[in-house]
DNA sequence: CTACCGATGTTAAGCGCTTAGATTCTCAGC
DNA sequence: GCTGAGAATCTAAGCGCTTAACATCGGTAG
């Protein structure tokens, strides 16, 4: 590549000061019309591309967010492979963290803001999520993602939000639906319409709002009085200890129903289930949380809560923006509304 | 916000040069063991946050590639609105550009790349895509996403993969499948099995990749000894634009088959038909070609083309990746498998 | 004719980091 | 104790842009 030719290229070629190419781009009303006409022509005929570093580093501001996400760790599917149908290839993608970036980049778009991308699997041994945040004038992190410690010592610096997090001190926010009632509403589904009296359930603490779910779930049997059997540990995402989770499950032997933090446990619960010839409803009614693609085209479709994922990707722009913009009043938290999906799999038509 | 610490805070807390603070970072054998340490407390006692930007201007190098991509110009979903059943949702999201941005945000965790993202929608006047090229090192960009003009100036200072589009000039690259034969061979499918006699074709010819489509639609037919009708614009995403053109496919008379560039548009074409009181296979064949989560959703099912997105957008990393490290032989063009995917709406069992 | 003004430009001082090259330390070898 | 070679650290010169502060140049009002 030929060096990059940088405002003093330009404005010798215009036969100007660089100030004024400078002014050219940034505010053209400064500038006279031909004077602006020649700048830019000159801007065109070298082949002029701004550095983005040096704008920001001089203006203290670099005109774009950060997403921070889980290290997914897929193994790249085998080009040549026949393609999955849907059912199957839904498991992978879209899952609840891309619904939900979806909604920061159509936000992003819609306010003409750069969106940087980032996740775990930097080389270096400094915390990734710094290296995003030393990019970026906001942040969006999901929880979980990045060690809480190392959010807190962003949010000193530039807005967070923390996806489903706590707020914990000055600068973070957080965006998430009201887990623990959702959860309960499901709970109290199964309890007074499927009549159910024992339940297991499927999930880990990991966050504080997969922590709301348990203690939605745990909190509606005592009401009901019933005995929530104890919570055995399942992450979404990594299939093998859903799998032991179950099969701890099971071992304890078949409970009227199996209530999974997340869809995609509850996806693997159905497939572990068909393994060993038991199928929802007719043996164990299942029930997952997100509302994910996959979660409709399964077979029987998942009951389930619904999170506007879409909408919390955006929300969490616009407190960004509303942060940056030095607006008085930002929320700390907003709590979005969720909402209740019959599916098959609880037993219901 | 505080300021942001810096490296002379870090310095001097530490009691060191700059330069030693910066070398703890980026070259950690150049520094004893215990100053190293000294520094790595005093930059976590500050909150130090390195900034890209500075980095950046000194390095000459980002550590970032750039993805632009169209701009959808979707509304938002509005909140509290029934979530769409799955193969409604599917049509918005995930798409085919959807696909192969997951390839690029996979093989850029894998390599510990950040990734920009970027989008038509700013709000000045001047070239988005030039705004995303001052951030990166490398730049993916869809074919039709940005003017040609603005990627060549752009790939003049850094190196360019133009998903789907032409190589004209040093630093352009492309990556893509073969669309023609693809094509081809969806239509020989359509003739030889399904022995159509009649054949319309919908969609534009925007990209080299859709020139491609219809010069293997019309050559196939041609070959066969058919009369290929003329092709009706029509263009994915303007759902406007697509049912225009099956309106003046039907004032002609119904084809034996209706082959679109897109899947989106042959879905477009699915309900229009059936608005109508038609229905694929029966009254008429209809095709489509991506692949996307949809085509298969669909009733019927679609006939189409399946791209290998997510390793397209994978490959173009590669690309970039091999561009930046000067590897010498980066090749242009990379063409890449794709596979034709019977479903119902042909007319095959 | 002078003083003043707005419009247009320019000068120059950073922004926070990297990195040649210079300097200082440390210590083995004599 | 002295020397020399590394090792460790520092000095200082940028990287390309923004922007406050200042200069210049008609034109106007008094």
């Amino acid at each position: 590549m030929a060096r990059r030719p940088t405002v003093y290229d330009v404005a010798e070629l215009a036969g100007v000061s660089i100030a004024t190419v400078s002014f050219t781009f940034s505010r053209p009303e400064r500038v006279k019309a031909e004077t602006r006409d020649a700048v830019l022509a000159a801007a065109d005929s070298v082949g002029y591309v701004p550095s983005a570093s040096a704008r920001g580093l001089a203006r203290g501001r670099t005109g774009a967010i950060g997403l921070y996400a889980f290290d997914y760790l897929l193994e790249p599917s085998v080009p040549g492979t026949p393609a999955l149908e849907p059912a199957r290839a839904t498991r992978l993608f879209p899952l609840y963290s891309d619904e939900v970036q979806r909604g920061v980049q159509l936000e992003c778009r819609a306010r003409g803001l750069a969106l940087m991308l980032g996740s775990g699997r930097q080389p270096d041994q400094r915390p990734a999520v710094i290296d995003v945040a030393g990019r970026v004038d906001g942040l969006i992190a999901f929880a979980g993602a990045a060690a809480p410690a190392s959010l807190q010592q962003v949010a000193r610096r530039i807005p967070v939000v923390e996806l489903g997090g706590l707020v914990r001190g000055q600068g973070m926010h957080t965006v998430l639906v009201d887990n623990g009632e959702s959860m309960a509403e499901l709970t109290r589904h199964l309890v007074s319409v499927h009549g159910i009296r024992t339940a297991a359930y499927l999930g880990d603490l990991g966050t504080p709002e997969f922590t709301a779910r348990w203690e939605g779930f745990e909190r509606t049997l005592l009401e009901a009085g019933l005995v929530p059997r104890g919570r055995m540990a399942s992450a979404p995402g990594d299939d093998r200890s859903t799998v032991e989770a179950l099969e701890r499950v099971l071992a304890e032997g078949l409970p009227d129903a199996i209530v999974c933090s997340t869809d995609q446990e509850a996806l693997v619960v159905l497939d572990e289930l068909a393994a060993r010839g038991l199928r929802a409803p007719d043996d164990v009614l299942v029930t997952g949380f997100d509302g994910i693609v996959a979660a409709s085209l399964a077979d029987p479709p998942l009951t389930t809560v619904v999170q506007p994922m879409e909408h919390v990707g955006r929300r969490a722009v616009e407190i960004l923006v509303a942060a940056l913009d030095g607006e008085g009043t930002v929320p700390e938290s907003d709590v979005l509304p969720s909402a209740l999906r019959i599916g098959r799999s609880c037993g219901c038509s």
